[in-house]
DNA sequence: AACTGGGTCAACCGCCCGATG
DNA sequence: CCATCGGGCGGTTGACCCAGT
């Protein structure tokens, strides 16, 4: 037997908002809230909607300070690493984004910044005329086997890689080098300081770059992402980010981002982001120059440091320096807090009093 | 002018999850 | 512990628009 409906559906009207019905539902809510009941709203106020019809609209359309279309660069490149890096979570994507819902975000996406992104893709592809199964297959594989050692309840997901190059001293594989490793593998150079160096020792961890995970979260509050290039430079970011959740006083967006098994490295991504994987990997010195440019040429840092790394850099010491501190206390947030917890935007800061 | 195909986006659908009784 | 409910979310749909033919 299934749920019963939310409303009576023969009672309800569909389809598009008229001005009349945007008037009377935005009117109720400004001056009363939604007293914490959807269901009940539309009654209230004589609508013949659905409850959740309601909350959409007001949502996506009616509530203040909305904007649409015009996306920016910057806002472009905050979505594609989100994307990349969180997958189809456009609620926890549109928290970062002022003003932007994940409706918009979704469609933007999936009629835009998809193509776009794929577009460049086969541009440079063909330029290479790279082949890139062997690092899908690898991608794949690895994925699928790996936590992160004395990670409880909350789960990392970096594919642990056998390092075929540099033997580690650790007792256990460090996710950060496994995928400086499969980098490496596959060609990338991780310089110490300067783009110029081939060596494989690394400075740079593509696992580092993690979105700020402890931003006080605002919607007023976008991250400065001045630095974000990801389509101008590398088309995409490593899709081997992981995700993690964070508990520092379950204010920020990225409190959610929690991972339920090993599938969810990839959620939402098997077809777009195998592409962008091979992206990655005919453009990752192509990438790895992005992050140059991102931290600077030198503060690119591995902060689990293994044999492989061989700068603790100075320039670490002080994370805040960086554009992205976050990213860095984000991954040790990861490995130090275990409550995952779904939270989103405070909907309570829209609706006014309750 | 009519048709067509693709793009866009508002809205709906159905599932999941937490709260509650 | 279980059933129910409402909120929230991501995926999908379909109406509309527009450029090309």
């Amino acid at each position: 037997m299934g749920r019963a409906p939310c409303c009576d559906k023969a009672n309800v009207k569909k389809g598009p908002w008229s001005p009349e019905e945007d008037t009377k539902l935005k009117a109720y809510i400004e001056e009363n809230g939604t007293g914490g009941n959807w269901i009940a709203l539309p009654q209230k106020i004589g609508l013949k909607r659905c409850g959740k019809s309601c909350r959409l609209r007001w949502l996506n359309y009616l509530r203040p300070n909305i904007r649409h279309g015009g996306f920016s660069e910057e806002e472009d490149n905050i979505i594609c690493s989100l994307y990349i890096s969180i997958g189809s979570r456009w609620s926890i994507i549109a928290a970062q984004l002022p003003g932007r819902t994940d409706n918009d975000i979704k469609n933007y996406w999936n009629t835009k910044l998809k193509k776009k992104l794929l577009g460049k893709q086969r541009k440079e592809q063909q330029a290479r005329g790279a082949t890139c199964l062997t690092f899908k297959h690898e991608m794949k594989r690895e994925s699928e086997n790996y936590t992160v050692p004395g990670m409880v309840n909350q789960v990392a997901h970096w594919p642990l890689l056998q390092p075929p190059v540099m033997p580690l001293p650790s007792t256990h594989q460090d996710p950060h080098d496994s995928i400086r490793n499969l980098l490496v593998r596959l060609g990338g150079r991780f310089s110490d300081n300067h783009p110029h160096s081939s060596t494989t020792t690394s400075t740079i961890n593509p696992m580092n770059f993690r979105y700020p995970l402890d931003v006080p979260f605002a919607q007023d509050q976008p991250y400065d992402q001045n630095s974000m290039n990801i389509l101008s430079s590398a088309s995409s970011l490593s899709p081997l980010n992981s995700t993690c959740s964070q508990v520092t006083g379950g204010t920020t967006p990225f409190d959610v981002i929690n991972v339920d098994g090993p599938n969810d490295v990839f959620q939402g991504l098997d077809g777009f982001q195998a592409e962008l994987s091979e992206l990655i990997y005919s453009n990752s010195q192509q990438i790895l120059d992005g992050f140059e440019g991102f931290y600077g040429t030198d503060n690119m840092v591995d902060g689990s440091s293994t044999g492989t790394s061989s700068v603790e850099s100075s320039s670490w010491g002080d994370i805040n320096s960086l554009p992205y501190p976050q990213f860095v206390s984000g991954f040790e947030a990861c490995q130090q807090q275990t409550i995952p917890q779904v939270s989103t935007y405070d909907e309570s800061s829209y609706f006014g009093p309750q």
